[in-house]
DNA sequence: TATAAAATATACCGTTTGGTATATTGATTT
DNA sequence: AAATCAATATACCAAACGGTATATTTTATA
């Protein structure tokens, strides 16, 4: 690892939280150069522009937290297990350095849907995979006839994903942690439904 | 109505969508100005500063939005009819120019938790309000027999918002309609339920 | 250890930012 | 129609913006 490379990982590291909190309009090069204790050569010498530090940022962003799901999920044997990560997940102390201002999918998403096409292509990505990795997830458990053949897993992900992103708006603007705890409770009793 | 104050509610109306479309850190001056056809003179006159304007451009984004829903609600006599407003506002024509760049409330929120303390009062009374209309129905459906007493009215509440706003999240990303049409169809199943 | 190459700091660029003092225009009243 | 006052345009400000050319330092190679 070249010294350039670990630069670069440190910039990232480090503003990664920034861009998650302010947003991408919201960052300015000074927060980044403050951050990172480096100046804008060391900055610019890394990376090509703005743009390119806010998509490597929530790139790891969502690294980091898929990155710890993915682990948890490995350690479980059965679907409705690992459907269980999800809505554990807001409570992992792991997690809480990248769900501290929020989650960056949720954030990222509503800032750059009609601002910023580079990050809302990342954004679209990470909605598919999660989507993608529920869908496979209540697939498993259909075979293995721990869930309902009736179920539609595509509308059981797209559903069990908006209760999660909506709850977590909710808390997170009010600072009331009833709303996300009510969504939570409800995903976990929408895992219980599709059980056989 | 005055002159000055017909002027402060055309900088109100044109520039509402311009926040909800790129945040408030996203929207300048320059923004302001253009929409409006008026001169850095004509909104200063009108607005202490760009705080202001924002916060009544959120104001009546949030008016424009409930002021439709009450309406709708009012001609509704049953319970039922009165929570699936709800759920048919976001094909309402009435509301495709509030919604066109998003849930003005969601947007919001994820921009002004941690950064714009008056912003996010504003989002927080939003949320309680709309969070009290949802109780207040459901309880009004409980008194009528229509819904059942053992329903937890909170709960419901923050579960149905949370799935409202977290479609709209996943829609606005990724433009894909199938996810709001799961989140509005369990929506609708919750309603269901919760009848006698 | 001298030298070449890579990585970062310095000092600057033009532009845009939010905001203001003042001049000018438009409306209202006498 | 003149005078007055309210409302907006003009012209400007300092500060912050994203970005760059070049000097300097740090690291790796010979």
């Amino acid at each position: 690892m070249t010294k350039a490379e670990r630069t670069r990982q440190l910039i990232i590291e480090k503003t990664a939280p920034i861009f998650n909190q302010k947003g991408y309009a919201g960052t300015s090069l000074n927060d980044i150069s403050e951050a990172t204790g480096l100046t804008r050569g060391g900055i610019y010498g890394n990376f090509e522009n703005k743009d390119e530090v806010a998509l490597a940022a929530f790139d790891y962003n969502y690294g980091q937290f898929f990155g710890v799901i993915r682990g948890r999920i490995k350690e479980k044997s059965k679907a409705h297990e690992k459907l269980q990560v999800y809505i554990n997940a807001y409570r992992h102390p792991e997690l809480q350095a990248v769900l501290q201002y929020g989650c960056p999918i949720l954030n990222t998403a509503t800032e750059s849907d009609d601002t910023h096409p580079e990050l809302r292509k990342r954004v679209i990505a990470a909605i598919n995979r999660w989507h993608r990795g529920i869908e496979d997830i209540v697939k498993e458990g259909q075979e293995r006839k721990e869930f309902r053949k009736s179920v539609d897993v595509k509308e059981f992900a797209s559903v069990f994903i908006a209760l999660i992103e909506g709850g977590v708006m909710l808390v997170k603007a009010t600072g009331n942690d009833s709303h996300i705890e009510a969504a939570l409770r409800h995903a976990k009793k929408m895992i219980q439904e599709i059980r056989k």
